[in-house]
DNA sequence: ATATTATTTCAACGACCATTGAATCATTGT
DNA sequence: ACAATGATTCAATGGTCGTTGAAATAATAT
């Protein structure tokens, strides 16, 4: 028996801000970053080579997002740590992995066109075959 | 014994692009369209309300990220076919899948700030509950 | 040839956004 | 109080982007 997929997925509202979020070069190498362990924003200026203010903007638009928290040093309050929100990153793969999963893409063409209009023994639509990409 | 896991994932460059290209509400109803399978822009433009040149605008944007592929109907030329590259989508699908994995985030602090200057029997940092984000 | 259909291109507008430098805030040390 | 440090905010700039209406292609039908 066939394994069932529901076709049709609905699009939750935090995903559109969380893609605009990622889709930066600058916060997809602050965000990979924070995936390699909770930073303050000292080291990441540092090591990502960004100034404090720009990295502080950026921040900020992971935070606004829901990716990122913060929080201040216990012992000195002038230091911030930044940590990637697993519950939020959980959701986000959650649902990626199921919309952008391949084996969901239906490749069959819609009922749309003179083609599939045309359609019986041989239909030229069933028979076109698609370039390939070259990776 | 422990599974390995690489905690420095580079970024491919395609990856910005195409984040980019999904980061709009419009583009990504299309390309959610688009996975329920091929379908010319006459359908998406009635099924998704949206003006036509508008469409070919996503569309192309879509196309130039190599996400989607496009072609002529074979009996009447002046219906165009649009479908996901499902060799593109499997890649980004992998290296979303791996990148957003929870169970790849770290969450252990950095060796980074005071608080982890200061550590022994009772760092902190290691003792710092954070936030739970409720969905 | 002319008209019609499907789709794209063009020009233009307004909104948003990444980046920069200077100023400000918050906190700690002297 | 004052200086120093970590980090944020502000204002300004230049560029990009989504949207719109009108014009232009491309292909078929009469």
């Amino acid at each position: 028996m066939q394994k069932e997929m529901a076709d049709n997925v609905d699009i939750p509202e935090i995903i559109v801000p969380v893609l605009k979020a990622l889709a930066d070069p600058n916060r997809l190498r602050i965000f990979a970053a924070l995936l390699r362990g909770t930073s303050c924003s000292g080291w990441l200026t540092e090591e990502l080579g960004l100034p404090a203010n720009l990295l502080s903007h950026h921040l900020r638009v992971l935070r606004e997002v829901g990716l990122v928290q913060d929080r201040r040093d216990s012992v000195d309050g002038r230091w911030i740590y930044y940590q990637v929100d697993v519950v939020v990153l959980a959701l986000i793969h959650q649902w990626l992995s199921t919309f952008l999963d391949p084996d969901r893409a239906a490749l069959q063409p819609r009922l749309c066109g003179p083609e599939v209009a045309a359609k019986g023994s041989n239909n030229p639509a069933a028979n076109f075959v698609w370039e390939t990409t070259t990776i």
